[in-house]
RNA sequence: CCCGCCUUAGCUCAGUCUGGCCAGAGCAGCCGGCUGUAGACCGGCUGGUCCCCCGUUCGAAUCGGGGAGGCGGGACCA
């Protein structure tokens, strides 16, 4: 594969790579790693699935990818006993394999509480003020109220895995580019490189506001086709603009990286049969109005059901 | 360790002083109507261990005692 192909693919869909420059020079190295780390959870959403479908590219364009099952971090962030947080872990591996992805698979309690990662955590913490790495998990941590120590660990941690992974690339949403930032400042100060890092953007929840656990405003892997269809048809999608619309969204981010060409199937009254090969089509299309809103959703819906069969047989 | 304040619907809160009317409001949610989607708009509906336990009382969210959690302050600083 050229050059130019493989940085396309790392860059395609990306919000931000800091910095384009040190990608610049990875992408030469003979095999640069990339990582991401996912708290296990109960469920995995399509939000999990946009950084997945980049890791699926790094994978392609010649990284060595790990996937950190970060079940310390759950626990640090109060989602639940270690037991129950590492049975998760191991359902999660299974549903990221037959979602497609190739990569090495760490659970994190094996490596992050032995002598050296505790000390250099120590290390970090005389080096970090209680304000940064309180901001640093302003869009992570599971309450904002209520401040618990766990919390202001948990990004040191984090920092640390990069390291420990031995990893070039941090990959994550762009709701991790505060702990990446404190990552690249802190590593140096201890010994360790600045990791360069990629953000994915957050998908918008599918009633148009922010994507959160207390609204379930989303799709994720127990959702069965017909509840799949369901949520998308009744998704917040304004016709005739890209602004904030959840359904236009999942075409771009999981559909067109799986498929080449989606067909939008529609009666005669409503113009026929349209095929589409990229998402800037169906971009065109849907904001100069040619492509309504409930036929974008019915194909959106048929597609992504597809994408999503091969995990969803293994979410349990 | 001491003192003060707080805890009521998914969320923000009112009600507690002075016990009694079905425990309320806004927002969120759900269901319809209007749209070839959703939203907006209109109409309707749902929603509670009043933090827990014990007591007083005919009757306790409300009063008394005990406890838990949260927040703030004080003390301690060998």
């Amino acid at each position: 594969m050229s050059r130019e192909k493989r940085l396309e693919l790392v860059r395609r869909n990306a919000e931000e790579i800091v910095t384009e420059g040190e990608l610049d020079s990875l992408i030469d190295d003979g095999s640069p790693r990339a990582y991401t780390g996912y708290e296990p959870s109960g469920t995995i959403h399509l939000g999990h699935l946009v950084t997945v479908e980049k890791l699926k590219d790094l994978v392609e364009a010649g990284f060595d990818v790990t996937v950190l099952l970060a079940d310390l971090h759950a626990y640090l962030n109060e989602k639940g006993d270690l037991d129950e947080i590492e049975e998760v872990a191991d359902m999660n591996r299974r549903a990221f394999e037959a979602y497609g992805l190739e990569a090495e698979f760490v659970l994190g309690s094996e490596f992050q509480l032995n002598d050296g990662y505790v000390m250099d955590m120590h290390r970090l913490a005389v080096s970090t003020t209680m304000a940064r790495a309180q901001r640093s998990m302003d869009e992570v941590s599971r309450s904002r109220d209520d401040i618990h120590v766990s919390q202001v660990v948990y990004p040191l941690m984090q920092a640390l895995d990069i390291a420990y992974l031995d990893v070039d690339l941090a990959v994550g949403g762009t709701d991790q580019r505060k702990i990446h930032m404190l990552a690249r400042e802190g590593l140096p100060r201890i010994g360790y490189d600045a990791p360069t890092s990629l953000h994915t953007p957050i998908l918008t929840g599918l009633d148009g506001s922010k994507m959160s656990s207390s609204k379930q405003n989303w799709i994720d892997l127990s959702m069965s086709e017909e509840d799949v269809e369901g949520a998308l048809n009744n998704a917040y999608c304004p016709a005739g603009t890209e602004t904030d619309n959840p359904v236009l969204e999942i075409a771009k981010y999981l559909v067109f990286p799986e498929f080449e060409e989606v067909e939008v199937k529609r009666t005669e009254k409503y113009g026929g049969d349209v095929e589409y090969r990229g998402y800037p089509e169906v971009a065109r299309d849907f904001e100069s109005g040619e492509l309504h809103p409930l036929d974008l959703k019915k194909s959106v819906s048929k597609y992504l059901n597809g994408v999503l069969a091969p995990a969803r047989e293994n979410f349990r």
